[in-house]
DNA sequence: CTCAAACCTGT
DNA sequence: CAGGTTTGA
């Protein structure tokens, strides 16, 4: 049986690596804290999940973020996964639409939209990979680029909180002790339902749910040790009949309508490629547009604004960061108190939304993100235990100055990538 | 436009 | 009792 990987003296070369201070990111503190759910800790140190249709098992050293991408399974497997195969997506690919492509088809083309020279032009797949250093080689993308687009290696986390220093001493003394945490660019369709799954629930039941969602429609990729892993379902799937039911028999509560609900609405509005055509709309509009879809409110629109649609601006406010406005920043408190209702009413929402984008600039959705994170109790138990452990307080003395070199080569090489210019719309 | 109450499940 | 969205006042 095929087992998890873990890093070690053994299988060396089943590791490729990215250079990468702890800094610019921490995987333990990226990975779990409630972007996406769908990375569990497999060793101390190894997370495991699945990216644009692989498993993939991550985790770092002091430079460097190693992945191992499992082989996939033969094309011709046992049969099993047969019942799987989705009509309606393997219609699109012969009509050449693409991400279904990758959803559903498993066995005729089981590669990379890449793979077929008809499904989409290169340069578009080009352009919608930002943040990539290189070129991909042989026609398709390389895991290198897929993972450096993933984790959005070209923004330099470090920069940013410079510029935050600036413009917001609370929010700089916060970042000194939580460094490495970046925005994650996911899949806008995972993206979207994942956080419809999180409507008035907290982290273990979205993931818990997640995966279920993932078990009941999607593919399954691969089994290591005894966890399997599922490619996540395609809009027609989500939109199927009897899906409702049958989500509402895995605990989904009031939620399981809004899942084929919304299916149903992308689809009429384009589909997946009018999902996917929200990164080049303006924050706003885009914004707008998720809003109307059933089971998307305020909040999940701008997380899927922020997470898959390259709004760098979008700020999610739920009650944790609603609770941090009103304890640390009087402005918000101010307007918040008065004769205020205690609960988050719309207006307060777009209130403190644009009190942080003033505050913080084109970034504020990053600057939101250290801030939830630092309230986070996972994250405040693993910063009490580095400090217990004592991290080479006196013994890292010489290490230090190799440490800044490298830090100073990061910062060189971010400042090679371009700013990005979009995304950052201040209309109403 | 603005806001309360209902929705559903786990702690 | 916590937790976002929907619905109806």
């Amino acid at each position: 049986m095929a087992r998890h990987i873990v890093r070690g003296k053994k299988q060396t070369k089943a590791w490729a690596s990215i250079f990468c201070t702890r800094s610019q990111l921490r995987l333990d503190v990226t990975l779990p804290a409630g972007q996406s759910f769908r990375w569990k800790e497999t060793a101390p140190g190894h997370w495991t999940g699945v990216l644009a249709e692989r498993v993939w098992t991550l985790t770092q050293d002091e430079n460097a973020i190693l992945y191992h991408v499992y082989p996939v399974v033969p094309e011709n497997g046992t049969g099993s996964e047969e019942k799987m195969e989705c009509g309606e997506c393997h219609l699109s690919v012969v009509g050449g639409n693409q991400g279904c492509e990758l959803q559903c088809d498993s066995r005729s083309k089981p590669r990379l939209r890449k793979s077929n020279p008809k499904a989409r032009s290169k340069a578009k797949d080009v352009e919608d990979m930002r943040c990539i250093g290189q070129e991909e080689k042989g026609g398709k993308l390389g895991n290198e680029a897929i993972l450096k687009d993933y984790l959005q290696l070209g923004v330099c986390v470090e920069n940013l909180h410079e510029d935050w220093t600036r413009k917001d001493p609370h929010l700089s003394q916060v970042a000194a002790w939580v460094s490495g945490v970046r925005i994650l660019r996911q899949d806008p369709l995972e993206c979207l339902f994942a956080f419809i799954c999180s409507s008035n629930n907290n982290l273990s039941r979205i993931t818990l749910l997640v995966n279920r969602l993932c078990e009941a429609f999607g593919r399954k990729l691969l089994q290591l040790d005894d966890k399997s892993y599922y490619s996540f379902p395609c809009l027609h799937r989500l939109a199927g009949e009897g899906v409702e039911e049958k989500l509402r028999g895995l605990g989904f509560g009031y939620r399981a309508a809004y899942v084929p609900g919304c299916a149903r609405e992308v689809l009429a509005r384009g589909g997946i490629d009018w999902l996917h055509g929200l990164r080049q709309t303006p924050y706003r509009e885009a914004w707008t547009q998720l809003c109307s879809l059933a089971g998307v409110g305020p909040k999940v629109a701008d997380c899927v604004c922020l997470m898959a649609l390259d709004k760098t601006d979008a700020v999610p406010i739920d009650t944790h960061v609603w609770q941090i406005a009103q304890r640390d920043y009087p402005a918000c408190r101010a307007h918040g108190a008065g004769k205020a209702p205690s609960s988050l009413t719309p207006r307060m929402y777009r209130f403190i939304g644009d009190f942080f984008r003033e505050l913080w600039g084109p970034y504020a959705g990053w600057a939101q993100s250290v801030l939830f994170t630092a309230e986070l109790k996972q994250f405040k138990e693993l910063v009490e235990k580095e400090q217990r452990e004592g991290k080479s307080q006196r013994a890292g003395e010489k290490l230090k100055t190799v440490r800044q070199k490298k830090e100073q080569d990061t910062r060189a090489e971010c400042k090679k990538f371009k700013p990005m210019e979009r995304c950052c719309s201040k209309d109403k």
